[in-house]
This record gives structure tokens, sequence and C-alpha cells, in this order.
DNA sequence: TAGTGGTCTAGACCACGTT
DNA sequence: ACGTGGTCTAGACCACTAT
């Protein structure tokens, strides 16, 4: 699941609230550009995060709450499917639909991928140590799909918090890709320039590791020698499959975990 | 999106085959329990899998594709979104749907979730150390959801590979969901019972970190004194999003890495 | 302008769980 | 037996992309 929104146009009503038996009310604006199946799911989740409906709680059943909304069946349905797939609404035949039992909460956070691409600016808690054109490596032609010697960005950055060094992030791009210009970089971010080119991403890949610090890295990091650090290799993919970015990060484990969510599939 | 097979039953037609311009042919059984939507993504899948359709290939639209195979659009689309989801295919406005570049292939594999799980036997590669019931600490309570103090099933495992020790695993599971005996639970496995008694794993939080092994903890897994550890604590939470089992392990680092993918959500 | 996916409707029958 | 979600149909109109 997980669509954006953006469609439909047209004049009909004015929005429509419902409510019943003390359920939640939902108001559907059908001049909306956004989805009415989107707007439901909104509604519903914000209700949810607000414990208007509480965890356990039942939805009522979706031909009711169709009618209730003056919506059909499948749209009622496609909107609780995208909060089912969240984690947020559970089916059951026979029962009904109902609040997860509070917990798991918070979806995954995509752990840092944005966070470390959003960042690549000049932001105060990322520090640019180098930003040059290189030939790439076998390791890294190898992860970003193209030939060994091609050009591309090398980014290194050092993350900051609190002044304290948390990591060390090394980044590369294929300049066929998208050419890193310097400036605009430092004031615009990886991310947002990737966007701007057209570039969406759409899956990576991580592996995360650990292994002993050598001694420069201790001292990068400001860590005693020999500490455990964190390792994370990642391959950021766009929307065709293609490698857009490679990263090799090094975290100081003694203040970085990473935490994220695991949906069971099937 | 994914959910699972089961239903459907009707006796109308044969096997239906259908194909067109060199494109693969799929075969539907409108008589077996496996809904259409799902036979054909399974088929769709293999047919990817095994290259009959390449990267960058197109399916051909929607409406075209559903009269070839005498189904509807909606159904068609559900076979798609569901391949959409996994990451295997692509929908572009105005273009069509085609299979993703290449790259990124095998989904998220749950890391060790049911790895760890289904393994709780008495598998050649796992020794279990101790298996006993003890009363929670403050950690594995707030963990699992329950009082301090309540009684929890402990498991601890030293998991092999290739005769030599890779991970030390540490389980908790609360005894009021479910009661562990230890004869079945070495022929069984840890994700079995559940099964049968009724839970459905759904979901899981994982806090993936590292650190320098104790001495005591070196000796375990054969490793230098003071080597890196990857440590990994998670919880398992069932479809109603009770927390099921809390785990807190570690691996040697030197031969283990966690490999997981992200989809990047909307 | 033509073609594709995105959304939506108003029904239908079936399978599973609960009662 | 009944109620719920699961699947499926046969259309419709709209929005985006490419030519």
């Amino acid at each position: 699941m997980t669509r954006v929104p953006v469609n439909r146009s047209s004049a009909y009503s004015p929005p429509v609230t419902a409510s019943s038996a003390g359920a939640p009310a939902f108001a559907l604006d059908r001049s909306s550009p956004v989805p009415l199946y989107y707007q439901l799911a909104q509604q519903l989740e914000a209700a949810i995060e607000h414990g208007e409906l509480r965890p356990g709680a039942l939805l009522g059943n979706e031909i009711e709450l169709a009618g209730r909304l003056g919506l059909s069946r499948p749209t009622v349905r496609q909107a609780i499917q995208s909060l089912v797939d969240k984690g947020l609404l559970v089916r059951r035949r026979g029962v009904g639909t109902q609040v997860v039992h509070s917990q798991v909460k918070r979806p995954l956070e995509l752990s840092s991928l944005y966070d470390d691409l959003e960042a690549a600016g000049q932001k105060p808690a990322t520090r640019v140590v180098s930003n040059a054109v290189e030939q790439a490596s076998a390791e890294v032609a190898a992860a970003l799909g193209i030939a060994e010697g091609s050009e591309v960005h090398h980014l290194e950055r050092l993350r900051l918090s609190h002044g304290q060094p948390m990591a060390f992030l090394s980044n590369y791009v294929a300049v066929s890709r998208l050419d890193l210009d310097t400036g605009r970089l430092e004031s615009t971010g990886l991310y947002r320039m990737m966007r701007s080119a057209g570039i969406t991403l759409h899956s990576a890949r991580q592996t995360v590791g650990a292994r002993s610090a050598t001694p420069e890295e201790a001292r990068l990091l400001d860590e005693p020698g020999g500490a455990a650090l964190l390792t994370m290799q990642r391959t950021a993919y766009d929307d065709t499959g293609r490698a857009v970015e490679y990263g090799a990060h090094i975290y100081r484990a003694s203040r970085y975990a990473f935490d994220f969510q695991l949906l069971v599939r099937a």
C-alpha cells in the first residue's frame, strides 16, 4: 500500500459529516483533490492517535460504515487497508475491524535514510569534511551498478550532536545521475537535490554490522582506542530499481543504535 | 497489502490460459481456493524471477490485461498492487507498469525473527543453554507490558554455524501467554508453538547496537577479549498489538551482520 | 490528443468465526 | 444461523504523461 494523494475534482455536495453511537465523526470533502479513501484514512489515524478510538475498539462493519459515510464499500476498504498495512488496525472475519491493542505505535522511521540525506547540507549538526569527484572503486562501482573507474561524487561528513561527534558518513553518488554542485549541496541538501532532479527514492538495502575502531577512527569520533563501532552500508534505489546512492558509515556504538520495526508479511 | 490466500470455490470453466505478443502465459484456475489476484501475482512474480519478464519490461495496460485473462480490472490491479508493494513492479501514469530495473531483488528477510524463533527447538545449529521460569526483571516486564515479577519463560541458546558459535540468544515469553513445555519446545520450536496456541506474529520492534564483549561473552563466543559485538533487542507483537516475546541477543560481529531492506513510504 | 494508471460506484457471492 | 471480512465484477470518470 501507501500511495500518494493527488487527484479528484468534482463539485457535488458540500462536506459530509457522519457519526453514530458515540463513534467519531468524519468529514469528507468531495471537492478536495485528496482521494476520499485517503481523507478517511487520515481521519481514522488521527482519531486513533488522539485516543478517540481506543485500542480494541471496533470500527463497525464495512457495509454500515460505507452507508454512514456515503461511500462505497471498496472505498472504505481501501482506507481501512492502508491503516492495516500501517499496523494500526486489525481485521478479523466474523468479528470486525479493531484498533490494534496499543503498543507498536510509531512505524519504522526509515532509520537514518532521510536523516542522512536531508542533512547533507551545511546543517549545524553536520560538518562536511570533503566533497570531491573521484573514480569509483570496485566496492562503490558494484554497489551503484556502474563501471569501475566511473566518476562519482564522494561526500564525507562528520555528524555531531550536542557538540559531540556521533558518526562519520561517507556517501557516493554517480556523477551521471546527479551533478552535485558543492555550493547548492551545502544549502539545499542531497535529498532535495535528488527530488528536484526527478529522482524519487523508492527503497534501500542496508547492512548493519560492528567492528573495533582503528586508531584514526577512534580519534575522529572521540572514542577510546579499539572501541566498538556500528557500521552501516546502504544502497538506495529510485523507483525504477536503479542504484542512486551508496553510503558506508560508522557510528559511535556508545551513543547510537538503529531502531526499526518489522511487519510480518502474509 | 499482503494478505493470505484461502477462499474461493466455484466450479465454472476449466483453467484459462492467456498469452499475447510474446508475453508470458498465465494459467488461472477458478476452481482453486487460491484467490485469482493471488494466482496472478504469483505467476507474475515467477515470470520476473525466471527472467521471462526482464527489468524495464512493460506489462501492458490493465484493461487489456484484464480482458486477456478474463478478469475484471480491479482484480488485475490487486495482483499488480501486491507486487508493487513488494518492490517488484513500478507504475507510472501515462507510461504503464514495468518490472523494476533489476537490483533490490529479495525483499527483507525479516532479519532473524523467524530464524531465531523457528530454531528454538533442538536444531543441530542451536544449543539450548537453559530454559526456566523466572520472575520478570524491570527490563523484561517493560518490554512485554506485564507486571514486574510476573512469571516468564527464559530461554537461553547458543547459535552455531559450521561448529562455530555465532550468537547468544536470550528470549523471554510471558507464562500467561504461552506455557512452554521444555520437551515440546525442543522438538517443535517456539514459533510453531505460538501458532498452535493461536498467536500470530504481526510485527516486531528491534534495536541494533554494538558494544565490546565482556570476558565471559568473549569466552562463550570464542572471540578475543574486548571484541566488538553486535547487540539486538527485539520485542515481537501479535496481531492485536500485544507483546508476545522479548529477546536480548548478542552476535559475533566478525561473523554476522544484519541485512535488510527499507521501502520508502508515500 | 491519445493512452495509462488512479479513483470510485453498486452491487454480488463466498468463507470464516462467533453464537 | 448469523455476521463479518475476503473476493470479484463491469462498468465510470478523472489526472498525469508522452507525442
